[in-house]
Formats: C-alpha cells, structure tokens, sequence
DNA sequence: AAGACGAAAGTGGTTGA
DNA sequence: TCAACAACTTTCGTCTT
C-alpha cells in the first residue's frame, strides 16, 4: 500500500495541492476539492479506489460471515463420566480436579461467546464501513462506541447487527463525517428503523450527545461525488453560515439545505449541476431541493439568474 | 428532449394531551 | 394511545431552454 506522504497530486485535477484535513480525516485537494479519504487513514481494503464509484464497484465484501460453527469443531469438552480413559473410576482427589477444570471451561466458553460476539459486530463495522468508504478513524470511534455498549450490557434483547450499525451512525456524526441513517441502512442487514432506535437507546445510556449534524458537513462530500471545485464547496460553505445565521437551517433537513446550498452554489459559480443530481447524491427529492434553495434564495437575498 | 417549477395529495416520525 | 403536525416525498401537469 502506497504511504500517503507519497501521494502528492490529485488523482482527478493532478494538482499538487493537497491539504488535510484533520477533523474530518480526509485528504482534500486544494484545487478541486476532491476527496482523497482512504489514502490517509485507511489501512483497510488493499485495493484502491480513487472516487466513490470505484470503491463502490470494487467493495468485495458481501453477507457477513457467519460465526455459527464458533470454533470450526476444535474445541474439547471434558466428559461428564467420571472415569478414566481405561473405564476406571476417578480417585476422589482426581474428580475434584475434573469438576474444577469443567467449572473452567464452562467459563471459558462464555467468554469466548462474548469474543465472538464482538469479533462479529466489529466485522459487521468494518464490512459497512468499506461499503461507505469511511476512514480509519471512524471505525475505530465506532468499535469504542460499541465495546462500551458491551460494558454496558446493552445489547440484551437487540441484535448485534442494530447496535453495531447505530454505534457506526454515532461514530460518523462524532467524526464530523455524517452518513444518513438510509444510507447506514443500505448496507445495513437491519431495518433503518431498528438502527434508529438503536441508536437512540445507546446515545441515552453511554451519554453520548451529539449536536444535530449540520448541513456544512455534507458539503465536502456531495461536492466530491457532484465532481465540484474547491471553490464551489467554499461558496455552499459560506452560504450555509449566512443562512445559520439567520435560522434558515433549523428544523429542516440537514441533507436537503445542503443540497440547496450545492445547488446555488454550482450555479453560481459557472459548475451548473441538474436539481436532479444533486437531489440523488444528497439523498432528496428535487422538490426539496427547489423549496430550500427558493428559501434560502427569498431570505439572503440571492439573485440567481439561471 | 430535458430540466425547472409548483400544486396537491400521501407518508412516516415526532409531540403533546 | 391517539390525533395533530411539520417536513419531506410522490406524482403529475405546465413552462422554459
């Protein structure tokens, strides 16, 4: 795998420009704005992909893996007969011994189960991961996330799929990188619903709280995916801090005014992108996409002639 | 032919009694 | 538990480029 130091242009413009962006783990071109994620953290998937489609297309990792047959038939149980290998009964001292080392491996095997049960989840993790190409150190968030739930004991009565999912949800938005919960879903084995209210559950009791996520930041993103400049995503930035400013963002959906602010954003600076592309890549329906952007246009007083 | 626009009805989730 | 509610979606017809 290629050290990150050494990737010095960008993929997409081949400018030499590279700036990182510690927050959000990422490697943006100054250029362009492309996002180059997994050069930086990301000792994961040992193929390479320079855009999301490729790391789409080339994500190989499909139905996780069952852990049913746990030990692959390896493991040994001690007889419960109290005889020896020749048929002959045990020296009492013998059979104190036997019953102590049974004792031990019922208590091993319990906690090898709570081991795989975690190996699972973490692989659960790392699967959905790769398919969102999310960096390292949001896997890494989501694994504390989850192991804490473990401690917690709060996994009684969910599955292991829906905590880990959640933890994953929990873990992009802490990192500033935020993933719808559809989008979670989508390479999720458990409903959104589930995620959801797994995820509420596990935020109240590990006291995790997090601030609504903002529309900023899914601007890199859809910006990076809509093949926008540096300075395109510099101006939907910008008009999302005026709009804050002036509450337009609160109650509506973070991924819908950030679509808007693309939306305008594209348009004005000569980068014009269809209502419908940026409506697909942010998850919304154009409608939304027209009703932000009229807001958003009325309340700063835009004009954006098309 | 494709994109933008907007009206109207429908959907799922939250809130408050 | 139920109904009201706001945000968003779906659908569809019209206008513009």
């Amino acid at each position: 795998m290629e050290r990150p130091e050494k990737q010095k242009k960008c993929p997409e413009c081949g400018s030499g420009k590279l700036v990182r962006d510690y927050e959000r783990a990422e490697l943006v071109c100054a250029g362009c704005g492309f996002v180059i994620h997994d050069k930086i953290m990301d000792m994961g998937p040992e193929w390479r992909a320079f855009d999301q489609e490729q790391r789409e297309r080339r994500g190989r990792v499909g139905a996780p893996m069952t852990f049913t047959i746990h030990d692959k038939g390896l493991s040994t149980m001690i007889d419960w007969r109290d005889r020896d290998s020749h048929g002959k009964d045990l020296t009492p001292k013998r059979r104190a011994q036997i019953y102590r080392l049974r004792k031990w491996q019922r208590r091993i095997r319990v906690s090898d189960a709570t081991e795989r049960n975690l190996a699972f989840a973490l692989s659960e993790v790392d699967r959905m991961s790769s398919h969102l190409g999310l960096p390292r150190n949001v896997r890494e968030a989501a694994a504390v996330i989850y192991r804490r739930a473990v401690e917690e004991r709060l996994i009684r009565g969910r599955s292991i799929e829906g905590v880990a999912a959640a933890a994953l949800y929990a873990a992009c938005r802490e990192c500033k990188v935020p993933r719808t919960l559809d989008e979670i879903a989508d390479v999720s084995r458990v409903s959104k619903k589930e995620i959801g209210r797994s995820y509420r559950f596990i935020a109240r009791e590990l006291l995790i709280h997090l601030r609504p996520t903002s529309p900023t930041d899914y601007i890199p993103r859809f910006g990076s995916e809509l093949g926008l400049s540096g300075e395109a995503q510099s101006k939907a930035i910008d008009l999302l801090k005026e709009a804050t400013k002036k509450g337009l963002t609160s109650g509506r959906g973070p991924t819908g005014v950030a679509a808007a602010a693309i939306y305008i954003a594209s348009v004005v600076s000569g980068e014009r992108r269809t209502q419908r592309d940026v409506a697909d890549v942010a998850r919304v329906t154009e409608v939304t996409v027209r009703n932000r952007y009229k807001e958003l246009c009325e309340k700063l007083g835009l004009e954006v002639e098309l």
